[in-house]
DNA sequence: GTCTATATACCGATAGAC
DNA sequence: GTCTATCGGTATATAGAC
């Protein structure tokens, strides 16, 4: 005789204007920068005051955390539709795709790539929670790389190297561009060749 | 009869102080980050109030800026002497102990690479001044990947890429660490294999 | 849940006296 | 050149009316 299958009107309006926050934040954060952010900023989009952030959420840092969760969500959501969908079978042209994925993702929003990747906000560290996904997009990009050969962790760092590497630089010296970007293919094929020849030799170092 | 080489005592004095000012300012930075500088905090370092700032530098973008520029002439210097003391006649060995030096300088102090190479400071310009001795790094080393035989702007840039991502992934996800600094050696390797094999065929792509 | 009001504590920057 | 005084901005947080 439970009710607990009833809809909660009140939990799911709650969500939703949590949501708008979110969306609000982000939108700042495009325009004026993650530092761009504040509490009365945010409150004039979404039609509140400052103080009545805190009926949504904590503290601004927990606003910074949940962006970092719904960040990691969108990567990983990216890299499992990625395995879904038209995989290629071979694992060379796999694990290019999802060096490629991983770019445009990176590129595709910059403040998100600065709130996930460089730790751009002075005082913030993201809860184990918010920073869960990223563990699970760190094993499928191991997995990729198991494919075509490479276990060492080494060379598995060497491959976040030449990809963080270039958007890095693609970021910060050009950004909008693609000078650096357009690079992936070549580097992929340095990297790939470096790697094969070193992994063959029973993963020990010459 | 002019009297122009006279000793200027206070504009010494002025220059000392603002050497003061800016030495707090990279204590402040690396005790509590480049974010956690304040006027305030950077007056009672000196023995001044914070106002009292405004007589040495226009605005706190300005410390900022007189700060870019002290760390790009430090990396000016350091290749400068690389270049000139014991420098190895193998250009390839040049372009390593380079590239370490780069790597080295970078790790050295966390809050000047971030203030030189990624742009941690929110609307921080800095200014071409203060620029230019970055300019006059990046010759050196256009001149030295030259040496072995590499021009290709895009040879260039995926050095660039590959140093930079071995900077990024180890101040980012191994601080204080050599996880990633070690690697460029390997980094190098798989590096100019590639780049010697495309140049080879006439810096057009195969 | 949202508001007004209030509080403390910072921040960068400016005006004007000395 | 340094000071006092002040401005307008930020964040965090609490109390209490509706």
């Amino acid at each position: 005789m439970s009710v607990t299958p009833i809809r909660d009107r009140r939990s799911e309006r709650r969500e939703a204007t949590r949501a708008e926050i979110l969306e609000a934040a982000w939108a700042v954060a495009r325009e004026e920068g993650l530092a761009g952010i504040t509490l009365r900023g945010l409150g004039l989009r979404v039609g509140m005051r400052a103080q009545s952030l805190y009926s949504y959420f904590d503290s601004k840092d927990a606003i910074y955390d949940a962006m970092f969760r719904q960040g990691n969500e969108q990567l990983l959501a990216r890299f499992e539709a990625l395995a879904r969908d038209p995989a290629p079978a071979d694992p060379v042209e796999r694990l290019r795709s999802g060096s490629r994925a991983f770019v445009e993702f990176a590129l595709d929003d910059l403040p998100r790539t600065q709130l996930l990747f460089l730790r751009v906000i002075p005082g913030f560290e993201p809860s184990p929670e918010a920073y869960a996904p990223a563990i699970q997009v760190l094993e499928l990009t191991r997995t990729g790389l198991a494919a075509v050969g490479i276990t060492s962790v080494e060379l598995v760092d060497l491959h976040t190297a030449v990809i963080g590497g270039l958007i890095a630089q693609q970021t910060a010296n050009d950004p909008g561009g693609d000078r650096w970007a357009r690079l992936l293919d070549d580097a992929l094929d340095m990297y790939l060749a470096y790697a094969r020849s070193r992994e063959k030799k029973g993963t020990t170092k010459s």
